[in-house]
RNA sequence: GGGGAGAUUCCCGAGUGGUCAAAGGGGGCAGACUGUAAAUCUGUUGGCUCAGCCUUCGAAGGUUCGAAUCCUUCUCUCCCCA
């Protein structure tokens, strides 16, 4: 139960034939092309199904991570999915809910994206034995021959019923390049492709996907004859209206070294109420009933099942160890009171100052600025004036105060930037 | 190709010669209240050697005692006509 991925389907193991009603009952379905169709054919085969990902950053956030989790729960459930590598698509850039044109990235980085992808995708989906599957439609969209290319699948699109979407009417006020036009053909392209090698025949995707998804579907019945589905997940959303994914700092990544473990796991153990049993659902392996079990309370014994969220989700992501260490900072910097004596900081961010420097003083302000708590010394000062600055949890009033060596507890400063956030100062 | 509109601080968006580091909203940060939640209220939100100084209003020049505001050129964006 701790290690998710410890209890990951076995070869030959009998596909459940729930796999629809699942995907529905942890909150996944939003529209589906023939939910009758799909239920059946879920229910009769191990069916290949597949999402694709865009390679514009340098590591996956937690938005993607639903639908990688959507991917993991249907490879639970018996089925086979493929994780598509935007390595091809994402020279193109998706306009869908974008307002203004994509900047186009140099194919290097792309290229560097999705080896990163490829890495974070495995901690959550098995790829033993082709049980899953990593593609890159670069692959096959970079050696496309543009006459070939319009010849074959370019006469199946409708320009006119293109322009229908809302994603391209809504850029059609702003302004569309020709490339960018092109988008859901290569997208439909990759349905195709996938159907054609792998026997793809679902595609999965946020609901903004919708357009895009259907007509890969299209295209597949319009050439090979054969049905496909197309189904979509309602976005994540909290119910507070922020942003999902983005945390005070920005995005919430997967990246370790973008989003420190502690970081991570204390952006699930912050998430509102309301949020905690949807993000339990498609975050986690945990069975239903265990989860509304969990969630079941109200006031103080929700922030148990917030903590166990977090656990879960640091566990897939970082590690079990990660995941103990960020509850163990956690608990230091909140349960016992700041700075208790022996609380374990290992998870709380540190720097070492030398103990020379630190005997001959080092301005309050400076510190925080080091520690990179403050963004500015006029920040720092703005934190202190206002009695957010914390040196070993006295609060600090004056802004020309200094830190020194009897300011050492166990070999450490602990300092504290408003309620959340802690850093820890070793002499060396 | 022709005509028009515009580029303001993290975002949106006021601001047409001094009283502008620049209204308002959003977001962020801090404080109060709490449950490391939400909602609400308050303060704050360019930098610094901080009662003062420096750098910002697409870029570069110019006019002026003084410019985000006026002039010139350039770059980019959008709209309309062809």
């Amino acid at each position: 139960m701790s290690d998710p991925r410890g209890s990951a389907p076995r070869s030959g193991q009998v596909p459940p034939l729930n796999a629809f009603d699942m995907m529905k009952e942890r909150g996944f379905v939003s529209q589906c092309s023939d939910e009758e169709g799909l239920r059946k054919l879920l229910d009769t085969e191990q069916v290949t199904c597949y999402i694709g990902f865009d390679a514009t950053a340098p590591s996956l956030h937690i938005g993607n991570l639903a639908q990688v989790m959507l991917l993991a729960h249907m490879q639970r459930a018996g089925h086979r999915p493929i994780a598509l590598m935007g390595g091809g698509t994402t020279r193109i850039g998706d306009p869908s809910g974008k307002t203004e044109l994509r900047r186009i990235l140099p194919v290097e980085t792309i290229n560097a994206n999705v080896e990163k992808f490829r890495e974070q995708v495995s901690r959550v989906l098995d790829f033993d034995g082709g049980k899953a599957l990593l593609l890159d439609n670069a692959e096959w969209l970079a050696p496309l021959n543009y006459i070939e290319f319009l010849r074959d699948i370019g006469v199946h699109f409708s320009v006119n019923r293109m322009l229908t979407f809302e994603a391209y009417k809504i850029r059609l006020e702003t302004g569309l390049s020709f490339i960018e036009f092109n988008y859901q053909i290569l997208q439909s392209y990759d349905y195709l492709t996938l159907f054609r090698r792998h026997g793809c025949r679902l595609q999965m995707g946020g609901d903004d996907q919708w357009g895009n998804i259907v007509a890969g579907m299209d295209l597949i019945r319009r050439i090979e004859g054969a049905e496909a589905f197309a189904l979509t997940s309602p976005l994540v959303t909290r119910s507070d209206g922020k942003k999902m994914g983005k945390s005070e700092t920005g995005a919430v990544w997967l990246d370790a070294e973008m989003t420190r473990p502690y970081d991570f796991y204390q952006y699930w153990v912050n998430v509102p109420d309301e949020d905690v049993q949807q993000f339990f659902l498609r975050f986690t392996f945990l069975p239903v009933a265990e989860i509304r079990d969990l969630c079941a309370h109200k006031d103080q014994r929700i922030n148990e099942a917030k903590r166990r969220l977090a656990h879960e989700i640091t566990t897939l992501i970082h590690g079990e160890e990660a995941a103990r260490d960020a509850a163990a900072a956690a608990r230091a910097a909140f349960g016992g009171g700041a700075g208790a004596d022996g609380a374990d900081l290992s998870g709380v961010p540190s720097l070492e100052v030398p103990g020379a420097e630190l005997a001959a003083g080092i301005g309050v302000v400076d510190l925080f600025v080091r520690t990179k708590l403050c963004a500015s010394r006029s920040d720092a000062r703005r934190l202190v004036s206002q009695g957010g600055a914390y040196v070993g949890g006295r609060e600090v009033t004056d802004v020309e105060a200094r830190v020194t060596s009897s300011d050492v507890k166990d070999g450490a400063i602990l300092l504290r930037a408003g309620k959340k956030r802690y850093f820890r100062i070793t002499v060396s």
